[in-house]
RNA sequence: GGGCGGUUAGCUCAGUGGGAGAGCAUCGGCCUUACAAGCCGAGGGUCACAGGUUCAAAUCCUGUACCGCCCACCA
């Protein structure tokens, strides 16, 4: 039976040919003597695979694949978040298409239907992670709604309430008018735009023609003012504090007041309050006692029932929305001679994170959890190492929000999600339940704020006060990441003590992008640290982002979105794996470029062939070596160096991924299996299988399978299909064994061995100088040339050491470079038809050929020349220089007097060179 | 307004105190029996700018310019 693979690599036919018979091993270990876990950020039920999970999850399984075969019991557990209000938007805009709507379907029926749509599409972006290769454990997949998970979310609500930690409170909020709900500030975006700032007159009341003017961005507010604010030391102002105005359109009487906020600077330092609607405002309007106005409904539509005072203009107004509004107000200043003068103006909007609806500021009762007794301990735990944040620098901004964070506000006023375990009794409490009535809001009740709840897991049965039966549910659900912070716990079983959450928790490392740091990262620490009493995670890895080429965001907007799965059906899953890998150094964006994918698919391809090359070589008999203390010295000195240079990429391999440096990781595996074992030791083996030193061919057999095997090993984690399908060909396992299980090599005491290094370090030197000399003599590359060496040192043994090596290597010095004889010459008898390389203190001569164009060889050595003169120059200077004799290090002296050295010399037969080739020049003329 | 990061080869980026690197692209030569998705060779950089610290700076400090990101209630 031999090894066999096809002719090329396969990408699409090898990948479906294992992800299902892994499946068994993604479950963590019996015993779980070392756990090591992970949670996946759970993607959105809405998503589907985009660059930014491809990168997470490729890092994570990166990770979860080492961990495995490094003897840990993995687990890393998969789920998808319910995403409320983007879940919602999305069934709500089916339902449009259908033309219906929420309201007609009902809550009830509405719920349903989402579990239904859920149940149709929320798996997509499973199999596609699958289609990505991750390692996870699908037994013990969760979603954020499921049964477990909703009972740890009311566990969680509850304890927080009983200590303390929960309040309920009308205040300014801000309002999606077109999602209908309260969201917290974090989920506010700004976005530069371009506004206008409107000056307007106000009249002063009792006088005909005297007014204050206030500038606004936004002139629709007016109608809720109640006061204009001037600074109280602003001395243009002083006479009208105190005094009323007259608030345009409406008729309202406010007063002008002097509050330090103000600044005079700006525009014409009179600013109008509207404490309804803004948040600066709502803090005046509390330091001086002003009514709040709320002019608008829940879908920022004037609503008429603000206005005690309505007068004709109301009718023109109610109903209209914000825009609408702000045109009207408008159009009424100009015609009442009030608007004085408009200014283009930029200004950064609040806008629905998930819907990109101007936010509007909007005064309802909500939930709130008190977050400075959380953030307190968490950032102790990062400030003590609990918790590792890394790259560090996302500590600092992880400290300046924690210190400035604000009470969280956790109720939606949507419908897709877990509704707050809080119930209220209609008898006992009847005076804070109004019916709701007039305007349209999506509640039946208006619950106020000094309703007292009943907080509890599940719905009572009576009110524990009165007795009533008669209790409803509060109709809010939760913030989405308020379940999304129970993650690394609710998973595991959580509130229930399983085993699970005993072994796996805290787990070993969160795996994710900065843009959730404060969404999600900082309160699962909080709540961890809350509810469990102990730190989520040890380490937090923050990668990068994932871009286009020029640097920008992806998104479906700008059209610059490149799929995932469609980048994996063209160069393959392990190409595009490894690019993520190679382009995530820390704490940089990653640019996607698509060159560079097809650049590590000639990687895989590289490997491909490598290992067919190795294949055709290996008997059946070929065991590989043993990984134990052995000694490796009867071997011949190309095996031995592989060996050490694997030894050496074994150890920078663990260094790098054991530090998430997995550019480093994916770097290091690229150059060693590229450039040393296949550019060299595959070639120098040739000479060894095919019996030509002398030697037995089954020793470099057995450590070309070796090193083979230890790089399929060493890749695997980045390149888990195409080193599966090599290694089970390699060891004729047919499926029963998986690589996923073998154990990730091991740095070998012995194989390391320095001095081989230096030594083939030299040859391959050689062979290089001899190749350019060729080159530059223009000789064919088929063609077979004649060398002359002479070593040059003045150390005698030293220079018989190196004679020694030479003559021990010209097989290989004579197949790699196409040498036909190697002739040692005396340092006497230098050729004279010659051009020179030099290595070290040997030198190369090569025959010159009349192909050879003289000049520019001429020029070629001249400019070495002077490049070796400044080289020299600086290390003389340094050499000359007393301070730095007196303080630098003995070593790097050392290092500078050897260079010195070293440069002389080569200088020398540079110049012997050019001047040999100056002869040779005249020679020619004559 | 505050904070953070970036500026290194044509492009994309590593490198954080002691001789400027990689991949891709470019140029020249090769179908050498694993691989033309390949092999061999070559060219290419005052490491943004200006100061400073140091025997020694791409690397540390200060400032400037440009670019990017995050946070923020100046209407």
């Amino acid at each position: 039976m031999t090894r066999q693979l096809d002719k090329t690599y396969s990408h699409k036919e090898v990948e479906v040919r294992w992800y299902s018979r892994w499946e068994k091993y993604f479950r963590p270990s019996d015993g779980a003597t070392h756990p090591f876990s992970m949670v996946i950020p759970p993607p959105n039920v809405t998503g589907s695979l985009h660059m930014g999970h491809a990168l997470n999850n490729t890092l994570q399984d990166i990770l979860c694949r080492y961990k495995r075969m490094d003897g840990c019991s993995v687990l890393w557990i998969p789920g998808t978040d319910h995403a409320g209000i983007a879940t919602q938007n999305v069934v709500e805009r089916q339902l449009a298409a259908q033309g219906t709507d929420r309201a007609q379907l009902g809550r009830e029926k509405f719920i349903e239907r989402v579990w239904k749509w859920r149940a149709e599409t929320g798996s997509t972006i499973l199999s596609q992670l699958k289609a990505l290769g991750v390692s996870c454990d699908w037994s013990r997949e969760r979603f954020t709604m499921d049964e477990g998970l909703s009972l740890a979310v009311r566990e969680a609500f509850v304890r927080l309430w009983r200590d303390g930690l929960l309040y309920r409170a009308e205040r300014l909020i801000n309002w999606c008018p077109r999602c209908k709900t309260a969201l917290a500030d974090i989920e506010v975006v700004h976005e530069e735009s371009s506004g206008h700032l409107w000056h307007i007159r106000y009249p002063i009341e009792g006088e005909s023609s005297e007014w204050l003017v206030v500038a606004t961005t936004r002139p629709e507010t007016m109608l809720g003012d109640t006061a204009v604010a001037v600074h109280p030391e602003d001395e243009r102002y002083q006479k009208f504090i105190g005094r009323k105005l007259r608030l345009p359109i409406v008729g309202r009487l406010i007063p002008v007041i002097a509050d330090p906020y103000v600044d005079p600077e700006f525009g014409t330092g009179a600013l109008k309050i509207t404490p309804g609607h803004d948040f600066n405002d709502f803090e005046i309007g509390q330091r001086h006692g002003l009514d709040i106005i709320g002019i608008f409904d829940d879908e920022a539509k004037i609503r008429a029932s603000a206005f005690a005072e309505a007068g004709e203009w109301l009718k023109r107004y109610t109903g209209k929305d914000r825009f609408d509004a702000r045109k009207l107000v408008v159009e009424d200043l100009k015609e009442e001679g009030l608007l004085e003068k408009v200014e283009p103006y930029g200004l950064a909007i609040g806008q629905c994170y998930r819907c990109h609806t101007v936010i509007e500021p909007y005064s309802t009762p909500q939930w709130f959890v008190k977050i400075k007794p959380l953030a307190e301990p968490a950032m102790q735990a990062v400030r003590d190492g609990r918790i590792k944040i890394i790259p560090e620098g996302w500590a600092n901004s992880f400290f300046a929000w924690m210190e400035n964070i604000k009470d969280w506000c956790i109720s939606r006023q949507i419908w897709w999600g877990h509704q707050i375990p809080a119930w209220y009794c209609t008898s006992c409490e009847s005076v804070h339940l109004r019916r709701n009535g007039g305007d349209s809001t999506s509640s039946e009740f208006v619950i106020s704020p000094e309703a007292k709840p009943i907080v509890q897991l599940e719905a009572p049965s009576t009110c524990d006060r009165c007795g009533g039966t008669q209790l409803f549910q509060d109709p809010d659900v939760l913030d989405t990441w308020f379940s999304s912070a129970l993650w690394p716990f609710s998973t595991l079983g959580w509130p229930k003590e399983t085993p699970e959450l005993k072994t796996f928790y805290p787990t070993a490392v969160l795996v994710t992008g900065f843009d959730i740091l404060f969404f999600w990262v900082a309160r699962m620490m909080m709540m961890g640290l809350k509810l469990m009493g102990d730190v989520p995670f040890r380490d937090v890895y923050i990668h990068a982002l994932v871009r286009d080429l020029e640097g920008q965001k992806m998104s479906k907007s700008k059209g610059n979105v490149i799929d995932p799965l469609d980048v994996m059906g063209r160069y393959g899953t392990d190409a595009f794996r490894f690019t993520l890998a190679a382009l995530s150094a820390m704490g940089r964006d990653v640019k996607m470029a698509e060159d560079r994918v097809s650049g590590y698919q000639n990687f895989v391809n590289k490997l491909w062939n490598a290992s067919r090359f190795t294949f055709m070589n290996l008997d059946d008999q070929d065991e590989p070596l043993s990984l134990e203390n052995n000694s490796i010295k009867q071997l011949n000195l190309a095996d031995q160096w592989i060996l050490s240079r694997l030894d050496y990429t074994v150890d920078q391999a663990r260094k790098a991924i054991d530090g998430y440096r997995f550019n480093d990781y994916a770097h290091h595996l690229y150059q060693f299996t590229w450039h040393e074992f296949c550019d060299w030791y595959l070639e120098m083996s040739k000479l060894s299988l095919g019996g030509k030193l002398g030697n037995e061919p089954q020793k470099t057999r057995q450590v070309l399978r070796t090193v083979l095997e230890q790089v399929l090993l060493l890749l695997h984690p980045i390149m888990p299909f195409v080193t599966e399908e090599i290694w089970q060909a390699l060891n004729q396992v047919d499926g029963k064994s998986s690589i996923m299980v073998q154990p990730y090599p091991k740095s070998v005491a012995g194989w390391r061995q320095p001095e081989v290094e230096v030594q083939v370090t030299f040859i391959t030197e050689i062979i290089r100088t001899i190749r350019n000399l060729r080159s530059e003599c223009n000789v064919s590359p088929g063609r077979p040339v004649e060398i002359f060496v002479v070593d040059g040192d003045r150390d005698a043994i030293r220079r018989e050491q190196t004679l020694k090596l030479l003559r021990d290597q010209e097989p290989t010095i004579r197949s790699l470079a196409r040498v036909s004889s190697v002739e040692y010459a005396g340092s006497k008898s230098r050729p004279k038809n010659a051009i020179t390389g030099v290595v070290g203190s040997t030198e190369i001569f090569l025959p010159v050929s009349e192909a050879m164009n003289l000049e520019e060889e001429e020029t070629r050595l001249s400019k070495e020349v002077g490049k070796i003169q400044v080289e020299l120059a600086r290390a003389q200077k340094k050499l000359a220089n007393e301070e730095f004799l007196k303080k630098a290090k003995p070593e790097v002296i050392d290092k500078e007097k050897k260079k010195a050295v070293e440069l002389e010399d080569k200088i020398r037969t540079v110049n012997l060179s050019l001047k040999r080739l100056q002869e040779l020049q005249s020679q020619r003329k004559d």
